[in-house]
Formats: structure tokens, sequence, C-alpha cells
DNA sequence: CCCGAAGTACAACGGTCGCTATACTTGCGT
DNA sequence: ACGCAAGTATAGCGACCGTTGTACTTCGGG
């Protein structure tokens, strides 16, 4: 289902980027075309260029996106970032919930940075460049959430908690089921639990 | 550096299926095009066509030869099958190497098979299915290689080997680093030998 | 030796894709 | 109220891609 905005008019900009997070996303890169992101965003093609010099840039624009966006497909991550929760829970919050994509409803295909590198097959380095900056910021959260966590060995703990964590997401993709999630939630609690002293 | 066959002749469907299990994992399907994988094959147009209906078939045929090619891109995982080794080595074996393509020296890109999901974004169902029944099988295999080793919950401990394997390659590829690798290793040993009873 | 299968060379087709040109319309800010 | 930026509609370009047709060559087995 779409959401983007079902009417034109001004705010092209907006909407051209709210579709491309949906459909880039969702669809894949190579799979979704201009024409159809037009369509979607209820923008002419011209207008389209006249935002976004090449899809090239698209690209680099929906990666940028996707870190900020609330409620996008990258939004399990920033529950790292609430202030509400304490550390431990905002670690185990990463696998509490299946990751879902607010707009569709269906189930996240693994994780759109990953996705982007590999489709870019190394055509396009920046957009490596950026999901492997993004990458190393979302270990150094875990470390400093690890951290606050009060985990004796908060960097350890951080990366392994990164690959539970990208595990998680590529197995339940390639399997098409959710279970890597559980298995994932009950070994990072077990590590942080250990990590930081508490009772079992 | 190509590593195909460099001289025309007999055996086209061979040098065809060489050529693709190359061109395919390192540089990802949409990428290869039907010229490139002829150039590198040394084989006519007609004659691809004529030992394979479409490019999607040959992505099939892709598949197959990734699970059945002792020196390919998939060899990690068949360490899991070797006899030689004690079942908690063929484990740890998974981790010890960094995953290198014996073909192109450089290492891998993610994990092929995910990546094929990943590229077909929904569009070839059959590639999905098939994927889906090699990782499952992947995590029987783990799963009876754990039973093998004599760990107290053989399920889970196969579950959470598969989570790390997967995690360590894609983690891996986005950050261009082959660190995840180290880091899951040593956790994969801490929850082999604890599930094992193996003295520290 | 020679038939038939296997492979080759190469041009071209239809389709799609990213992208642009042209000419027109809309609607907010002042 | 009106000017100008913003957006629209649409046709089409050139390039590339997967795929096919045609006519020719090369072998190996009987």
């Amino acid at each position: 289902m779409t959401t983007a905005a079902t009417s034109g008019g001004r705010g092209a900009r907006e909407r051209i980027l709210k579709a491309t997070v949906e459909l880039f996303a969702r669809d894949g890169i190579h799979a979704t075309g201009i024409a159809r992101l037009v369509d979607v965003a209820h923008v002419s093609t011209r207008t389209l260029y006249q935002h976004f010099p090449s899809k090239e840039a698209l690209v680099g624009a929906y990666l940028e996106r996707l870190e900020s966006e609330p409620g996008g497909p990258a939004q399990i991550e920033t529950v790292l970032l609430c202030e509400d929760l304490a550390p431990r829970d905002r670690l185990l919050a990463l696998f509490a919930a299946p990751p879902v994509d607010r707009a569709s409803g269906q189930v996240v295909r693994g994780c759109p940075f990953h996705n982007t590198v590999v489709e870019a097959a190394g055509r396009m380095p920046d957009a490596a460049t950026f999901v492997e900056r993004h990458k190393r910021e979302l270990v150094a959260t875990l470390i400093a959430t690890a951290e606050a966590a009060g985990a004796a060995d908060p960097e350890e703990l951080g990366g392994q908690l990164a690959i539970l964590f990208e595990g998680a997401r590529a197995l339940a993709t390639s399997l098409n089921d959710p279970q890597p999630f559980e298995d994932a939630r009950g070994l990072a609690t077990t590590l942080i639990d250990s990590a930081i002293g508490r009772p079992l």
C-alpha cells in the first residue's frame, strides 16, 4: 500500500524523498525505476530532476533520509537514543520488535543500508562509504550504551550485539521467518546481563 | 583477475557456469550483463542461450553451483561436513578464516545466497525459495554438529551460531573490515565451550 | 571419411531505463 | 492583483539489456 502523498502541488521534494524511502527500501533500488518513483510521489519527471541531478544522487539522499527519518525503515536503531529507557532496555529493544516498516506494514527486507551496498555492487563508492560510516556509528553507539549500562567490557559487548543485530536481520530475510530475531534476543539478554553482573 | 577458461571450444556449459559463479558472486547479478558473461566464458551469445533459456534460469543454475562447488565462494560452509575435524573444530572453522574467494582472492562480498535474495527483490520467487531452503539446511547442519559436539541444547547453539555467522559476514561487508569475524569467533568459542561444558 | 552435434560470429530487435526539451499551468508572497 | 518560482504534461532521445535469427565453422565418434 502506497502511503506517499496522494496529491500533487508544492512540496515536491518532500514527496519525492518519501516515495524514494518507501520504494527503495521495499522493492530495492534497481527494481525501482524513475517512472514508478514519479508515479508514487505524484511529481512530474522534470520536477524530480530539478531537485536531484541523477538517480545516484537520489540514492545518496535516500541514505541520509533513512538515518534521520523517525518512522522509517531504519527506525529500530533509533531506540538506542531514547533517553526514556534504561541503557539495558535500550540494548534489548533492538531485538524486541520484529523489524517492521511503519509505512508498508511489511517485515523489513533486511537492513536497507546493507542492501544498498549489495545492490550498488561496487558501482557507487559514495554510498558504500556512507553505509560504512553509518555502521561504524551504530557500533560506537552500541559500545557507548553498553558502557552506560555498566558492562565490564563495553567494546566487546557492543561488537557482539552489532553482529547479533545484523545477523538476525540477514537470517530473518533469507529464511523469510522472524525466528532468528527471537534467538538473537535470548542470546543478547544473556550477554548483557552477564556483562553487567545482573543476577539471573 | 579472471580465472575462467581462456580458450573456447567444447565444454561451453562448464565455462559458462564457472564464469557465472565468478561474476555473479563478485560483481552482483544486475551488474553482470550477458555480454560480459559471454566474454569471460569465451562462449558465443548463441551458445549461452542454447544451454540456458534465460538469465533467470542462469541464476538458478548459479545457486545450485554455489552449493556444490568445492572451491567456490560458498566454500566456507563446507567445513561443517569435513569429517577430519572434531565437531567443535568444525563449528569454529566457520569463523576461523576471513571469507575469501579462492578464484578472485578477494574478500567475499557478504553471503552470495543472501545477496541474491536482496538483488532479486521479490522478482525471482524461485531463487528466494532456493535460498530459504539452503539456509534452513545450514541451520540444520549447525544443530546436528552442535549435537555431535555434545552441546547441552543443540538447537539453541545451532541457531545462535547461524546468527553469528550471518552477522559477521554482513557486518564485515558493510564495514569493509574483517574485524566482525574475529569478534564472532571469540563469542562462538565461548558459546560452544559453555554449551559442551569444556573447561576454560 | 563424413554426418551431426556443438559452437561461432554478428547483426539486429523490442523493450526499458535514465534523462532532457519544450511549452504550459498553478499558486503563494508581497 | 500579479509576477515569478514551482510544478506539470508529454514526447522523445540515446544507450544499454536480454534475447533471437541466420549463416557459417569445427570437431569427434562410428
